[in-house]
DNA sequence: GCCCTACATCAAC
DNA sequence: GTTGATGTAGGGC
């Protein structure tokens, strides 16, 4: 499979670096957008923080799935932008106490504000 | 160094 | 639905 034009494993780079550790402060039954994120490293763009998510080495240390849009949807989840992997993970947020509604935050109090 | 492409976005229309 | 903008990274020249 391993031939040409394959992106595959790059180290994570600084940026990436700032970005995990910015997930990882997010406390069980809590969320958080790209725009925080990326405010909270010091840069306005949030699909940077997306790029740096969707190649995730450190999942599930990093949990991604606490990660959402500022439209308080889900977005995308590996490379899926629904499926059964996002209501699974809705799932999994449900039990730590983050209540979702239709693939939404249901609400807003729930955010993670650094 | 410059230009292009991709990205799990955001804003505006 | 579309386009343009943002920041970062990779690839090609």
């Amino acid at each position: 499979m391993k031939h040409l034009i394959e992106k595959t494993d790059r180290d994570p780079t600084a940026f990436e670096m700032r970005v995990y550790d910015a997930v990882r402060e997010v406390p069980p039954g809590r969320v958080t957008t790209y725009r925080e994120v990326a405010e909270r490293i010091g840069c306005g763009s949030s699909r940077a923080v997306g790029q740096a998510l969707r190649r995730n080495p450190f999942a599930p240390e990093v949990p991604c799935h606490r990660v959402i849009r500022s439209d308080m949807t889900m977005g995308g989840f590996k490379g899926r932008e629904m499926g059964a992997v996002i209501t699974e993970k809705i799932k999994l947020l449900e039990y730590e106490g983050v209540r979702f509604r239709e693939g939404k935050l249901s609400d807003s109090e729930q955010l993670f504000l650094y």
